[in-house]
DNA sequence: GTTTAAATTAAACAATCGTTTAATTTTGCG
DNA sequence: CGCAAAATTAAACGATTGTTTAATTTAAAC
């Protein structure tokens, strides 16, 4: 149940960007087809359905995805160090899974799907405590305030990041982003410093 | 053009729902029609297309919010205060727009649909502007720092309530967040006072 | 080379989609 | 009332949807 063969894979890497471009709903099995250059049928045949193909595709991501965030809990980098590390790995491994993060943010909120997201809820829960545990460290050496809700900064560090890709075409226009490369480091770059900014800000005491 | 009758507008209310829930592709006329206890051929006849819909849709509901940001702006008073309005405003008019903006936020990213979002870019600009003129009056009396990504504030701001929103149900959960009442009033509380703080933060030069 | 299973195909399935038609009912006005 | 416009209806349209079937080709094992 774990593997997948190489015309599997291609399967779902087509299906994964036409999701990601026209929703689930706005995908339909011949467009992949045609797209992946198979027959209609083979989509059945390998994955059952429509609805398992997509099961199996956000596990075929989460599992190759699973964010080692607990390794940045366990150098010896400074409580400050840590948190921009966690920033910038989490947002470098969320951009580098758009699509697959674009389809999740969208079927995840339309709650009609009736799919196991319980892999996925409890990385996200993994990854809370992993940031909870930085924090507090921080919070034990006095250099972190300490009436801070923790598990809203996750909302705010991956939110700033959606809600710009969300609206790509605006900031693209604005900010003078002509080609895609341009847009790709403008967020590897300064939006993953403005998220660092914000949250450094939040969490330091003053005068330190 | 501008005018809705009883029934239209009773048919945008019952689309709104079912597009918040299901998406646009995963809501068909039909079940509007079921829904809104009318003929299935009312939609066209009054709108012309379900894409028309939508259109009208977006037209009603952002033609009764035009956010008046700029009011914010003109007030006697200091620009950390007006930053502090201009979020609590912000969130609260998205927030009692919930439906409509998770559409928006789906339809805007799948650019699929080729409809007339101008008038709502023109909106974001505004805002985009007003922003602006606050943090360089506060710039402008060195109470806020001078290297700020101005236009990264708003998707700190709205991408935090979204990413909030949209994972609803995980929040619920970790927050212990029984009802909708208890929901609705950690976000009019809680979660707006942490966006006003980390914005708050992000601004202030440190020392004051 | 024969055999068996896996892979692939074209075709058809019933269901649902958005939209249109044409007939009927309701409404408002003189 | 009589009449014209608006509103509402049931029915049908062709197109597309996800899925299944049954036949055929390919691949691997002996």
């Amino acid at each position: 149940m774990t593997d997948f063969n190489d015309k599997q894979i291609h399967i779902l890497q087509v299906a994964e960007t036409l999701f990601a471009e026209h929703g689930f709903d706005g995908t339909s099995i011949r467009t992949i087809s045609k797209e992946a250059k198979i027959n209609i049928a083979m989509v059945s045949y390998y994955f059952g359905s429509k609805e398992k193909l997509l099961e199996r595709l956000i596990f075929f991501r989460t599992n190759d995805l699973k964010l080692q965030l607990e390794n940045v809990f366990k150098t010896e980098l400074s409580p400050i160090e840590k948190i921009e590390n966690f920033i910038s790995l989490y947002i470098d491994k969320v951009d580098s899974n758009r699509n697959l993060y674009q389809i999740l943010h969208f079927e995840v909120s339309s709650q009609k799907r009736a799919m196991d997201l319980k892999a996925f809820t409890a990385i996200k829960k993994g990854n809370l405590e992993t940031l909870k545990n930085i924090i507090e460290e921080g919070q034990a050496q006095n250099s972190f305030k300490k009436n801070i809700a923790i598990p809203l900064i996750t909302p705010t560090i991956l939110g700033t990041y959606f809600h710009f890709h969300t609206n790509k075409p605006f900031f693209k226009e604005i900010m003078n982003l002509e080609t895609e490369a341009d847009y790709d480091k403008y967020i590897k770059t300064e939006l993953t410093s403005h998220i660092q900014q914000t949250i450094k800000s939040l969490l330091l005491n003053e005068g330190h």
